[in-house]
DNA sequence: ACCAATTTTGTTACAAGATAACATTGCCTC
DNA sequence: GAGGCAATGTTATCTTGTAACAAAATTGGT
């Protein structure tokens, strides 16, 4: 079975039913951990819902935030490792800028270039991907960071 | 009078006359401040050749560390202060993934695309330009990050 | 079922990175 | 030489992230 078609990349910026978001992330993270014999244990199963209902960057802190309030762990250990987890595994990456984490809403497409559009009116930050373009040989790249801040459609408006 | 041509971009990841890039690179900087009324004080241009000599991404506090040497200031607000006015000009780069900052070394061909390749063999950041491929419409940018992580061909070599 | 190996969790204690806020000094202009 | 602005000095605190080790849970072999 294959993943769904990629939706629309800026489909964070417009309001969508989220919850959709949210169950068909979850049911792609359980496959992918099934297949690859990771393991999606509580906390880390929580972490990721976490960030999904929040549904935009959260730091490690806010995060810890809330896995205090549910008695899941209140030590920055419990939340850096849960989150490391999810972005070794694709569910979910670090948006360096903003020293924060956001999970991937499709991670089953991954691998190649995830890039990201952050707003810096309303915080929304949107996963598109992005074809890097020629780097320069003799130089063996194994991650990239490709972040974009700048306004939305509609902080735009606002604004103007 | 305009720059010089971009040398070779990986020129950074091969032995050169570090001198040059030292005194082109104050000289550039030197220029543009006249230029823009900017105030290239003796912090600031403290700073700027200590990250030029250092030659690689070099973080906040060690660059505070050197001026503590030279009497020049001893509280994170100064090497802050001094490396936010050359990011800010164009004179120095914040590499993200670093939390790390490092000297322009051409800063009067910018404005465009700054990318970044870091060695995370060696710890060497070569900056080049790099045209960032049509992102999605309706979102206005206005900075963006573009940082490749991965071996070097000297790193590649060794580690083979 | 039991043991050994590995992974995951729990916890302490720090290290590292960054900024808010306010006082003071220097610099330019009129 | 007074007023305004830019830059520096300083205190204190806040945020982010990790090293290190102990304890518990899971897995796999027999």
């Amino acid at each position: 079975m294959a993943h769904e078609k990629n939706p629309d990349p800026l489909r964070e910026f417009h309001p969508h039913n989220h919850d959709h978001c949210v169950s068909d992330a979850m049911a792609a993270a359980e496959r992918i951990c099934a297949t690859s014999g990771a393991r999606l244990t509580p906390v880390r199963r929580r972490v990721l819902e976490i960030l999904l209902e929040g549904h935009r960057p959260m730091g490690a802190y806010d995060v810890l935030g809330r896995l205090d309030e549910e008695g899941l762990g209140d030590k920055p250990p419990v939340a850096y490792r849960a989150l490391g987890f999810l972005v070794d595994h694709g569910l979910a990456h670090r948006i360096e800028r903003l020293n924060a984490f956001i999970a991937c809403p499709h991670p089953e497409a991954e691998g190649h270039g995830a890039a990201f559009l952050i707003c810096r009116g309303c915080g929304t930050v949107a996963e598109i991907t992005a074809t890097l373009p020629d780097l320069p040989e003799g130089f063996r790249v194994e991650r990239t960071t490709v972040e974009a801040e700048g306004l939305c459609a509609a902080c735009t408006e606002k604004a103007a």
